[in-house]
RNA sequence: GCGCCCGUAGCUCAGCCGGAUAGAGCACCAGAUUCCUAAUCUGGGGGUCGCAGGUUCGAGUCCUGCCGGGCGCGCCA
């Protein structure tokens, strides 16, 4: 139950009402009609634009239309007060009993709180990750990783079927370079004096144990043999073995994908050459050739005829090559076909989480995707923005030598995968941020995730204490459910109330939005709420939670705490975060 | 040269597909504290929302042009 949508309904079916008697002309478009909580809480619990939207094409005054609506609006159960405002706003003030009703709903709910139908099951597919897999995550797809993760989990929550998508680049030359390097360390596990690495192959340690694995599986047989004969094999191989590598590193973060499409298979089974041919036969695709780039032409750049997809007739600025000069596909290629693919299985909806260092690349994967779906498909790019790993306030240079926070591993080893999960979602995904190593296990106010978990212990603590004064006190959900909260009217609580009731409306426009931090921000705001509720108990002790000679007024108290930590569970749910019970 | 992203308080950032006097945290100043604890709360000062136009009942939000910062710009992925 959304309460928001709910007086949507409501205010709607008294516009007809007002159609029907001839109050209003008909064909009135209500699209852009809103029932939501004014920015600023005196106005109100729920305000609509109604009477303003309506004004210009009914032809008539704004404050007139609100007067009528206003009428009609005082009549609907449950609404406890009617203003018009402003320009024409018109202001609902709910009664208690309204509130009383969300929180028990809520609580009802449990960690599902907040989860709806919203997406009525429609497919989406996320794609992040998506990283060479040339050796272990580093630091760079840390919040992409989370930001991919957590969206999924989000859409989820809101109803879409969402499935999660790992795309290995496993078809250009890098893999052939990590091969080679791979090569090297199995000549090193034979026993042969490798020296230092040379420039131009991949230095890691963790292609040593890849190397003793080949050495053990296969002998001496390729320590001199060409290339052309275990190219192919070592590189397979080994691929296998980082994606092995990769996957660790997701699971040390908590991420676990579901469908790993590699672009060497889409190549080999012929799937570019299908997914071009069918661009090709909707007319996107010719040969031509391409004006250099303005101001940065390439010093070996000459003319020469490509095969080029059409972006230009969807939105992008040049048209886009497809094939190398040696007539292997490009990566774009590839891509079209990844991306065919998965519209053919069945997604039309597609996000993809991308690095800022890919942005100009948005425009001419949109293109293809609007071009070989015929408009059917849709394809949003979520680009994260680069992430500065600082200390104490100073950035940290990332130096191999110096680093030990070069990959994902070693930052998540050092700060716990939760504090790396939620921090990456305190920014919007298109602005830059700072990951300060030691801000983020701090325990004050301005770390957001302990702030959130100090308000979870909170919670539960005011359960225990109130266990210790009513021992024979039953206090399972049901019973909670059951609980009389009338009394529950001071201000601190009914703000409480409110900010849990809000909560799958949240959920519906973070997910509608692809915009998981507004998850973090709510948590954090409900978390202040809590700790100033908590607070005003030391001035008021009336209004502490526990009240040792009140067992009904404690009770009630405990259903709301019981809201508040519902929210939280199911928030931290979303990211993948366990609530803490204690902090001690 | 072109494209994309960003520009909101001294600092770091929110601002819910245009809405009512622009919000937090940090820092600074002054106070509070029997439940989880000075890890928290209350109050205060502080902004021509980069600049200039435009769209309309109404713009931080949309459009155009500038300024400043970041990223990218055939046969890399």
């Amino acid at each position: 139950m959304n309460i928001f949508s709910t007086y949507r309904d409501h205010i709607e079916a008294i516009i007809e009402k007002l159609v029907e008697a001839g109050s209003l002309p008909r064909g009135l478009d209500t699209a852009r009609l809103t029932a939501e909580p004014p920015r600023d809480p005196s106005h109100g619990d729920i305000s609509t634009n109604a009477a303003m939207l309506l004004a210009k094409p009914a032809g008539m005054k704004p404050r007139d239309i609100a007067e009528m609506m206003a009428a009609g609006l005082r009549e609907v159960e449950g609404v406890s007060e009617v203003e018009i405002a402003g320009p024409g706003f018109i202001n609902m003030r709910l009664g208690d009993a309204v509130w009383h009703d969300c929180l028990k709903v809520a609580i009802g709910q449990g960690a599902a709180y907040g989860a709806s139908d919203h997406g009525a099951g429609a497919k989406v597919n996320v794609e992040y990750v998506s990283a060479n897999p040339t050796g272990p995550l580093h630091i760079g797809h840390a919040r992409g990783t989370v930001f991919g993760d957590v969206l999924a989990a989000l859409l989820d929550k809101a109803g879409y079927n969402v499935t999660k998508e790992f795309y290995i680049n496993d078809a250009g030359t890098q893999v052939d370079t990590l091969a080679r390097s791979s090569h090297l360390r199995y000549c090193e596990a034979l026993g042969r004096d490798i020296g230092e690495i040379p420039e131009g192959f991949y230095p890691g340690d963790y292609l040593k144990p890849v190397g003793r694995a080949l050495a053990e599986l296969h002998g001496d047989k390729w320590l001199d043999a060409p290339e052309s004969e275990w190219l192919a094999d070592v590189r397979a191989f080994t691929i296998d073995a980082m994606m092995d590598l990769i996957r660790a590193d997701l699971a040390a973060l908590g991420v676990h994908q579901e469908v790993f499409t590699s672009e060497r298979k889409l190549v080999e089974d012929g799937m570019v050459d299908a997914g071009l041919k069918t661009l090709e036969d909707m007319g996107h695709i010719y040969t031509g050739v391409l004006e250099p780039p303005k101001g940065k032409a390439p010093e070996d750049w000459e003319p020469r005829p490509q095969t080029l997809f059409r972006a230009t007739d969807f939105g992008d600025d040049v048209d886009r090559p497809l094939k190398k000069s040696d007539g292997s596909w490009t990566y774009f290629a590839s891509d079209i076909a990844n991306h065919l693919d998965k519209f053919r299985r069945g997604f039309a909806e597609m996000i993809d989480v991308w690095g800022a260092d890919h942005a100009g690349y948005v425009k001419r994967m949109q293109a293809a995707v609007t071009a070989f779906s015929a408009g059917e498909g849709a394809l949003d790019v979520k680009i994260c923005q680069i992430v500065r790993l600082m200390d104490k306030g100073e950035p940290m240079k990332m130096s191999k030598r110096a680093g030990t926070f070069v990959t994902l591993r070693a930052l998540v080893d050092e700060v716990g995968p939760e504090v790396v999960r939620f921090h990456m979602l305190t920014r919007k995904n298109d602005a830059q941020m700072d990951f300060d190593l030691t801000a983020v296990t701090e325990k004050t106010r301005d770390n957001p995730i302990f702030y959130v978990q100090y308000a979870s212990a909170r919670c539960h603590s005011s359960r225990r204490q109130a266990r210790k004064y009513f021992p024979n006190h039953d206090m399972s959900l049901q019973t909670l459910v059951a609980t009389p909260i009338s009394c529950l009217t001071d201000e601190s609580e009914l703000g409480l109330i409110k900010i849990v009731a809000g909560w799958p409306r949240l959920v519906e426009a973070a997910a509608d939005a692809h915009e998981p931090h507004r998850i973090a921000y709510y948590l954090y705001e409900l978390a202040a709420l809590l700790h100033a509720f908590w607070d005003k108990g030391s001035k008021d002790s009336s209004l502490r939670i526990v009240q040792g000679d009140d067992e009904k007024l404690t009770m009630a108290r405990l259903v709301l705490v019981q809201g508040v930590q519902t929210v939280i569970d199911s928030g931290l749910g979303i990211f993948g975060i366990e609530p803490v019970e204690e902090m001690r």
